[in-house]
RNA sequence: GGGAGAUUUCCCGAGUGGCCAAAGGGGGCAGACUGUAAAUCUGUUGUCAACGACUUCGGUGGUUCGAAUCCACCAUCUCCCA
């Protein structure tokens, strides 16, 4: 099977400007291409991550990935699928995150020298003369044919500032100088992409008379449209020090029924066979499909180490028997006890697993909290219930809801 | 530059002087049912020393016994005209 076939049977295809030709170049192998990362966050998200896979799988055929870091055009903002305007990042902000951008592209994608190209888009786009720009640039951008775009029509209403708009433009010029400078051929992106990247292949078409490709990828979705990757706290981040490797796996492990197939597909390295022969599966032997999506992308983006550890963790919480190792954790000090003890309220608040003590009461009030230590899980009822310092000192671990565990240490 | 309108709790959105910590929906959280799923039903959703108190309705000041609601100024946004 090539390259492209498996893509394709996968479902990771959205659009594309020249079929014919990107498989071609796709099977030679030897091709440069280059996907652009805006340094919006100090951390990668699943979104980023579907797309390191594909520069992984380029990688692995031989192909020649240039990892554009998008210093220049953040400082401008895309607008795609956005309702208002981003918040305006400081330069120094921007190459910050786009530093922990890199360092988390080589946890999976290889970026030595001579397997990756890593640009940085600033180092161009921040040398542009305005007239000149304008002059060599704008005289290709029909202003009637961008207002038509999807991605700026949304804005219509709402309001589109010029700086936004612009985007397209830096963007579209990214390609150019990439096609100058490296010969690159291809532009990927996710399917939110498609316009800015047809832009830029109408104009190295249109400024160099060469024909160059793009090509979008399935956005990481529910069944029912919306983006995955998200969860009422924010989103999911590959960075374990914003979202720790066992919230990651459980995470995945929780996804609906629904979803499960089309995230082995797009996201992990599973044989495309053995997936399809999951696609069998009914009910809850989906279960299983889910524990093996959550420990392969923790495995991927983690470590096999880390991706052990959450799932007999989450064996042992889940199932009983074995040992809970990996838990989110709290290390109390002396004088966070009152006395010799510290009264369950407080506890869920310094933990984070309530924001306030009137949460915290509410959950014990309506039998979301139990307490583990030592010897299994009793329902806290009496919401002025403490726990013994030495309890403490011995470690507990308390369950909010049936998926929350929490363990408290002194 | 001129005119019209908007700004409410996590989000949308009601509320136009006391009955407002503020309807309704969404989302979140918890309970039941389950498969760590979905759907459904129930409870809950500003803070606290909690039958009470305190802080909130863009900001600042004012009117009033009493303001999310009235007035003034400021800020931001949208629309229309130039």
């Amino acid at each position: 099977m090539t390259l492209y076939e498996e893509l394709t049977r996968r479902g990771l295809i959205a659009q594309q400007t020249h079929p014919e030709q990107i498989e071609e170049l796709m099977n030679k192998g030897g091709a440069v291409f280059y996907i652009g990362f805006d340094a919006t966050a100090d951390s990668l998200h699943v979104g980023h991550f579907l797309q390191l896979t594909i520069i992984k799988r380029m990688q692995q055929h031989g192909h020649m990935p240039i990892l554009l870091l998008g210093t220049g055009t953040t400082m401008v903002g895309d607008p795609s699928g956005r309702t208002d305007m981003r918040k305006m990042l400081t330069v120094d902000e921007i190459n910050y995150n786009a530093d922990r951008f890199l360092e988390q592209m080589g946890r999976v994608v290889d970026t030595n020298p001579d397997k990756a190209i890593v640009a940085r888009n600033g180092d161009w786009l921040m040398k542009l003369n305005y007239i000149e720009l304008l002059r060599d640039v704008g005289v290709y951008f029909s202003v009637n044919k961008m207002l038509s775009y999807d991605c700026f029509k949304s804005r219509m209403d709402k309001g589109l500032s010029f700086i936004e708009f612009n985007y397209m433009i830096m963007q579209s010029y990214d390609f150019l100088a990439l096609y100058r400078e490296h010969n690159c051929l291809m532009q990927f992106g996710g399917n939110d992409q498609w316009s800015n990247i047809i832009s830029g292949v109408d104009l190295v078409r249109r400024v160099e008379g060469k024909d160059v490709y793009g090509m979008t990828f399935t956005l990481l979705a529910t069944k029912d449209g919306n983006k995955m990757g998200k969860t009422a706290k924010g989103a999911v981040w590959l960075d374990p020090n914003k979202t720790d490797p066992y919230e990651f796996f459980q995470y995945w492990r929780n996804v609906d029924d629904a979803d499960v197939i089309n995230c082995l597909k797009l996201l992990t390295f599973l044989p495309i066979e053995e997936i399809e022969e999951m696609e069998k599966w009914e009910g809850s032997g989906l279960n299983k499909a889910k524990e093996i999506l959550a420990y392969e992308l923790t495995k991927d983006v983690h470590s096999k180490e880390e991706a052990d550890k959450a799932l007999a963790t989450a064996t042992a919480l889940f199932t009983a028997g074995g040992e809970a190792a990996d838990m989110p954790t709290t290390a109390l000090a002396e004088d966070d006890l009152t006395g010799d003890s510290a009264s369950v309220i407080d506890l869920l608040v310094k933990t984070k697993l309530a924001p306030s003590k009137g949460e915290a009461r509410r959950l014990i009030q309506q039998k979301g909290i139990s307490i583990d230590v030592g010897d299994g899980f009793v329902t806290i009822e009496d919401i002025a219930f403490t726990v013994e310092g030495r309890q403490l000192e011995a470690g507990i671990i308390i369950r909010k809801g049936k998926k929350v565990f929490h363990k408290v240490s002194l």
